[in-house]
Parts: structure tokens; sequence; C-alpha cells
DNA sequence: CCGAAAAAATGATCTAAATCATACTTCGAC
DNA sequence: GTCGAAGTATGATTTAGATCATTTTTTCGG
């Protein structure tokens, strides 16, 4: 009895935590090894100002496809996934976003709208910081800039790997590096994303990827634990995965 | 008589034209639609001083993947293609630069080896500007700073994009695509590329890729000139590239 | 705690595209 | 011009993975 008022307890207080609007600049962990690590007081200052935060649900959306960039997204807590719709809604994952991360600046240089879309893919705080405060940041602070330049920059290399995964490798060989690279996403935690979304990722029907998760289930490199995947052999992974 | 000597003597020029080593940044007019297009007199003065410019035959390679950046390449004259290479050495082709283009920026910024390789696909005219010398021009003029943001972005939507394709696309209708897209480098001039080239940019054996272009000339969408290949229905290629 | 709906799993079938094999063209070197 | 090599083309066969159909499990609201 008590030990279950105990845990309802501490999910009640996490859940708290994470509906909690208020999360300060100056305060904010995620902050220490995000783009926005090297920036001075005052301008903490000025970006506290106008900042707005709000807690989000899973599954919503932070921007869509098309929609005009306003600003930038500073997960303070949470994930969120970058993805591209297809024909009929189908959506390729390009990249999964965790705490720290600044989503959708991309945009707001190219001057376009914007061409992908963001969701939440569990409960998240994000914060959301205006254009015009964000440009004037950039450009004011070169520390940033070059973080900037140097971020995007890694993510263009990033991206031209993935296309020549999705053009030369086959589906198991994706998912074991899709796996591999989520692991190193979730951290502490599993990687807990539902089949769907993986399959998703890895550019594959679902049907495909539960038979492959099964495979690698039954060869002993994962554990799942209902939705949630734990690697049990990280290296074995890495060679299926190959270069 | 008169006339093939006059032919023989135009492709003579021609020829001296793109192996002549000595193009001025000033009198360069492949810059004008370039990032550099913005550059002042006297910054032109000390890129012209420190530049190296020379002459490539075909499939050349500018860089590899793995080498250490030392600095950027613009194309005068000529087509460069940027790919990555797979197991046995397969290229994934990610992106035909034309002239006025600046390559190889990006892994001077990101402070990492080339992820990617790049190789001339045609005869080229290709000047080459020290890392240093670049950086401070980055460094000093916005314009440049901001031109070169705003191309990162726009370039990782595009790739965002060209991931989903590979997953979501069939063959048939990246295809089509790549013909477009390629058309549009092209411009007056005929898409001119090896076949397997054209694989490698498709995402495809080449076989298929032979296959499907054959479909494509039955069906009244393009002609082909031996390697080149003329769109004659543009539209009709769209609409099966789909969205 | 129960029932419905969503998500996950498994099985059966089909097909786009890879692979392997071979022939035909084009091009550059001599 | 001729030869050999590279590039292009076509045909036959195989297969990874998509699709369709159904069952089982999990989730979540009342």
């Amino acid at each position: 009895m008590k030990t279950v008022y105990l845990i309802e307890k501490t999910i009640q207080t996490n859940m708290l935590e994470k509906s909690h609007k208020h999360v300060t600049c100056a305060s904010c962990l995620s902050r220490k090894n995000s783009l926005l690590c090297a920036i001075s007081d005052s301008e903490i200052e000025t970006i506290e100002q106008n900042k707005s935060c709000s807690y989000f649900k899973k599954d919503q959306p932070l921007f869509v496809e098309g929609s005009i960039p306003r600003g930038v997204y500073c997960i303070n807590e949470g994930k969120v996934k970058i993805f591209a719709r297809g024909e009929e809604g189908k959506e390729q994952i390009i990249h999964v976003a965790k705490a720290g991360e600044i989503v959708g600046f991309r945009a707001m240089f190219s001057g376009e709208p914007y061409t992908v879309a963001a969701n939440t893919l569990e409960e998240s705080n994000i914060c959301f910081i205006g254009k015009s405060d964000f440009l004037n940041l950039v450009d004011t602070n070169s520390t940033l800039r070059n973080g900037i330049l140097k971020e995007l920059s890694k993510e263009l290399g990033e991206r031209a790997s993935f296309i020549k995964n999705m053009a030369q490798k086959s589906v198991r060989e994706r998912l074991a590096s899709a796996l591999i690279i989520l692991d190193d996403i979730y951290g502490e935690e599993m990687i807990n994303l539902s089949r769907e979304d993986l399959a998703n990722f890895v550019g594959t029907a679902t049907e495909t990827l539960i038979r492959l998760l099964k495979d690698f289930k039954d060869e002993g490199y994962i554990r799942t634990h209902v939705r949630k995947i734990e690697l049990i052999n990280q290296n074995g992974l890495i060679s299926i995965a190959g270069t």
C-alpha cells in the first residue's frame, strides 16, 4: 500500500515538473551542453524576458511544413522528431532532437517556409525565442554564430551519409545503424519510440521493422520491454551497420 | 575545306579557354551569380593575390573523404560531383555543382575531415582559396556570411527531401525528379553524365537506370544523343516525379 | 476492472528492383 | 583506319522487402 502510494507520488511529481512552465534560461540545465552555452549574462537576460516556455503533450506539432518560421524552439526537456511528409502523409523522420537542442533555426536563415515538420515524441518542455531576438543574438555573438555554422555543416555531412545509407544499405543494416544512433540520443533512458516512428526513421514498412527487430532479439542484440528497446550488444549492432 | 578549318579552330579556341589557368576574380563571370557576388574590390584584390587557379581534366578529384580541408574550390567553368562512397567504393552522388558554386566550405566550418568526396565531371577550371583567407572573408563580410548561412540551410532542407525521396519513392519517380534537377543544373547544355553516374545520383543499379531511361524515351519524355539527355516533356516528368 | 481502440506481431503473397550473364556501341590510343 | 577497353544495352533469374490479411497484446477512458 505504502509502496504504491510512493510510486504514485513520484509519478505525480515528475509530471508536475514536466508540465511546469517557467524554466529560466539561467537555471536551464539543458542549455549547458547546447549551442547557447556560451552567451553572456546580459544576453541571457534579454532572451529570458522575451522567450515563452510551454509544456507539450506527446505528439504535438511545433511547426508544420509550409508555414513561416517565426522563431526557434529550445528543448528544455523531452524529445522532438523532425520529419518530411510524403505521399498520403507518410513520415520520413530525419532527426530526433533531444534536450539542449535548438530546433527550427535552419528555416529562419533560408528565408523560406519550413520544408520539414516537427512534433514532440514525448511530454516536453520547450521554450520559444522569437526570430528577431535570435537573429540579433547570432549577429552579435560570434561564438554562437560559429557554433551554428559548425552545427549546420556537421548536419549536412550527416545527411549525406544518411542518403548514402538509404541508397546502398539493406533495411537490416539501416536498422542496426538507427538503433546505435537512437541509443546515443536516449542516453541513460531506453529507446522509446513507436514501431511506426522507428520504421519511419529507418525508412521501411512497419511490418518489416517488427520482423527485423524480432531477429535482433532472437540473435541477442537487443531486449524489448513493450515499446522500449534496450541494446545489449552494441558492438554487434555496429558491425551489422557497417561503415 | 574552309568550313572544316573554321570548326577546328573554334574547338581549339574552346580548349584553350578551358585549359587557360589565369582567371582573375575581377573578370570571372561565374562569380557574378555566386556567393562571392557581393564582395568589395579590396577583398577581391586580397583573394586574387592568394588564390590559385587550375585546370582539371574529367574525373579528377578535388578532395577525398577523410582528408583535411585546407580551403575552398570556386568553380569557374565545369561541373563537379559531390559524393559519398559506400561499400566497395560504390558512389552515391549527393550534389552536382556547376560554375559559380563554391565547393568544400562545409567541412571547413565543421572542423572535421571531409565526409564526402568531390570529382570533376568534365574539364573544369577551378580556383582554390586557402582556409584562412576564406575564413577571414567570412568573418569580416556579413553579407557573405549570411549568404553562407542561407545556403547551408537551404541545402539542409533539400537533403531532407532527398532522404524522403530515397525512402518513399520508386526508382522511376526518383529518375524523373533527378532529370528535372539535372536539366536545371545543365541549363543551356544537355545533361551529360555517364549512365553509371546518373544511376549513382538516382540511387539505383546502372541496368535499372538504363531500362527506365529507355521507357522514358519510348514514352516521349526524353531524347538521348549517345550519352547526352534532352528533356522534351518537362511537365510530364515533373508529374511523374510527384511532390 | 472492463471493453474498445490503437499498437504490435505474425503469416501469406506479390512485385520492384537487384543481380548475373551476355551482346552491342562508342571512344580513344596507336 | 583498327583494336581493345570502357560504356551501354537487353534478357533471364532471384530476392528483399512491400503489401494485404489476421491475430494478439497493450493502452486508456469510463
